[in-house]
Order: structure tokens, then sequence, then C-alpha cells
DNA sequence: TTGCGTGCAAAGGTTTTGCATGGCA
DNA sequence: TGCCATGCAAAACCTTTGCACGCAA
């Protein structure tokens, strides 16, 4: 049992219909219709990115985002659009192969899970003409 | 010339003084022992972030960061130990790699200037015990 | 005079903390 | 009873905005 109250049923079943998908303390306050104060919704938030079922992301001055990633935490990291702020998430090989090499060469450890690289989407790309 | 005012030129020299390193707004303010407001050092900032001498780069939650980068805006990445909150200049073929792989496999075009990457480092590693 | 940069003060938004309350074992 | 989660209110942040002032062309 990962929650032992209505509140933190709530906040997980909330997180879960949303789908994996990125939200702020504000959305998730709103999807709760504020049966769930936001002080508690950080605390929970804490609690289960501690577990490994949640991560945070946040994304140059804004309000930081959650998604939940399950218990299955897969070695996914981002792509984020400067532009419009769209949110990819990647599972690549040449990545790990980054991270190995930082880890040989550096002797720092990278957390795919944490990590995010900025660009503009291939969307984006287009509106730019390039 | 790139700064009009005593206040715009004190910034620039104290980004130079310190050697490219990272700042925050507050650290510039000690540095320039608050002669000048963060009111300004924000808005000569974001002067001169859009003429690319400077970078801002904001890790998690915390007060955004500034670089001066000079003309010469080279490739380079960052890591940061999300323990001690240490960041890490990295310019390393590897992540070239990464770039032009996501950019032909998922039709996204990486900026590596605003591209973090979080771990543990060398440090904290060692401190962790592994 | 006109325009622009300045900086105080105040507002804005996000996140954290203090503290009294309430539920569950 | 004792522990822990809750949530209001207030604080603590960082950052932006409003507005009056001052300097330079």
């Amino acid at each position: 049992m990962n929650y032992r109250t209505r509140q933190g049923e709530a906040l997980l079943n909330y997180l879960r219909s949303v789908d994996g998908r990125h939200v702020s303390v504000a959305q998730i306050a709103a999807g709760l219709s504020g049966s769930v104060g936001v002080t508690t919704i950080y605390r929970q938030l804490d609690r289960l990115i501690e577990q490994g079922l949640v991560r945070k992301s946040s994304a140059d001055g804004e309000a930081a985002c959650y998604q939940y990633v399950g218990g299955q935490c897969r070695n996914h990291f981002h792509l984020i659009c400067s532009e419009c702020r769209k949110l990819i998430h990647l599972e690549c090989g040449e990545f790990d192969r980054l991270c190995e090499h930082i880890r040989a060469e550096h002797g720092f450890l990278p957390d795919p899970m944490r990590t995010s690289v900025y660009g503009l989407c291939a969307d984006c790309l287009r509106k730019a003409g390039k």
C-alpha cells in the first residue's frame, strides 16, 4: 500500500488517470476539485518521488510538473521543445551510451530520469522554416 | 558597445570576472555590492541573453543561473549533481552523436546549450559509498 | 524635450513552514 | 493515548510590473 489516506489515494488515482502525462500542482489541485490542499499535494508528491513512483521535472521558470511513472521506471529521458514546451518521452540506446561515457570519463553518474534535452520539436522546426 | 550605462558595464564586468561561471541574480547583486538594483540586473540579463552573450540555465526549483559566454558560444552542455548542485561544463563528442541521432530519428533538434544532465557527481558518489 | 535606463515598492506565482486539528491504530 | 497526515494561513522565495525619477542626446 503506497497511500494510507483518502488524499493520497485521490492523488495517486488522479496521476494515473492522466495516463502518465505531466501535470503541475495547480492542475492536480484543479483535477481533484480542491478536495486536497496544495500543502498535502506537495507533501504526498515528495513521498511518491522518494518511492520512485513519480517524477518531477521543472522547465525554466514555470511551475514544476509531476508525472506518474509507476513501478516500472524505465530509463527514459525527455525532449522539451523550447518553443512550444511540448514534452517528448524517449528511451534510446544512444543516450545510454552517453551515460556510460560520462560515467567512465568524468566520474559522474547520470540519472536519465531526471534529464531533459532542450531544443526544437519537429513542428516548431517546420514553422521556423528549417 | 553592448552596454550604455554604468550598471550595464558593471554587470558585464562582473560576469566576465567570474570567468564564465554560473551565478544567480542574488550572487550578482552581492558581487556588485548592491550598487545595481535587482530589477536592472534582470533587465540587463534579458538583453544580454537576447544578444547571445549570456546564457540562462535554471536547475529544478532553484534560482536561475546566468553565465557569460562571450561571442564564442561553444557546444557545451551541463552535468548537474542532484545532491550537491555542483555544475559541470562538458563538451563531448558522444553528446554530439546523441544530438544527431535525436535529430535524425525523432525530428527534434537538440540545443546542447540549454541541456542539462542530472545525476551524481564523483564526490557525492563517493560519499554515497558507491 | 524626448527617450531610455534605473530602482524602489508592490504584486505575482510557486513552494515551504508553523501550527492546530482530526483520524486511525 | 500517540502518531502521523491534513490544511489553513503565513512566510519565504524568485521574478516581474508600475511608476516616478534622472541622465544623456
